[in-house]
DNA sequence: TTGACATCGTTGCGCCAGCAACGATACGGT
DNA sequence: ACCGTATCGTTGCTGGCGCAACGATGTCAA
């Protein structure tokens, strides 16, 4: 019995995440040209105001080096603040700076204008499509 | 009100399909060292027999060239035949070789069993999850 | 038939993710 | 105090994706 692509999972998660995220982006390109790394970046500060390059890199599973590029390109557009952490001097405490907070602040209607549109589309699956996310995502055994 | 990014659809996407990529890779390395592309393209051909690099650019949501230069791979690896279309030269008629079925007859075994311990871990919700992947994924409104 | 236009596959190029290596700093045992 | 080890952030490098351009072939109308 061949095999059938558009039946297996780790298939159908690629395609609907990349179509997704491209959907978002066409959204918030329009306020602010971020990559997606960026745009986590400033998403998880917003959320847990300061934080160190790797703190971000373990919570939001980007790369160090994403995150540090992403880091440096937002500090020159202005949008984040790095500074040394006084008790720890390897660490680089991430800050949004008023010009990033008041964008994040635009972007998190746009950003959850953009969640209702999709839950509404998903109907009665929305829920249990974010709680199998969830069980598939990394905080899982062997990670 | 902050916004949380680990209840946001995109983000959860993007995380839950690298990790089952990468947990689905991980599995088929031991067979064979196929990148996702190869094994997309192999796939198809076992299930649609002989297609073009076009057929598969559409049905398989992969770039012209990504395709093109997973077929000349496959092909060095004796994995996959290229011909020529007689009726129309401009396309490339790629088909599985004897190696190429014997290898896909091994994994698909292993993508189905890899797909069942996926659905047992989501219990309940794996239905609502294809279901919704399916709904997210291209074939829908603008694409 | 000819010529304008469309389609197919390949190739060149820019870009970014992922990995490893590095310098700098902190920690722990002795 | 000192030395080995661990951790943090940055940077160089490789490889692959995505886009655009190209040559080759096909199609259709005049």
């Amino acid at each position: 019995m061949p095999f059938h692509l558009d039946t297996f999972l780790p298939y159908l998660l690629s395609v609907a995440a990349h179509r997704t995220s491209a959907r978002f982006s066409a959204l918030y390109a329009a306020e602010a040209g971020l990559t997606i790394p960026e745009w986590r970046v400033l998403a998880h500060l917003d959320h847990s105001g300061a934080a160190s390059v790797r703190d971000i890199h373990n919570l939001v599973h980007l790369d160090k080096s994403v995150v540090s590029r992403a880091a440096s390109r937002l500090e020159l557009a202005g949008l984040v603040q790095k500074e040394g952490d006084p008790h720890d001097r390897r660490l680089i405490v991430l800050q949004l700076t008023e010009d990033g907070r008041a964008l994040m602040q635009r972007l998190s209607r746009v950003a959850g204008s953009f969640q209702a549109q999709i839950l509404s589309e998903l109907g009665a699956d929305g829920p249990a499509l974010a709680r199998a996310l969830r069980q598939l995502g990394p905080g899982q055994p062997g990670d």
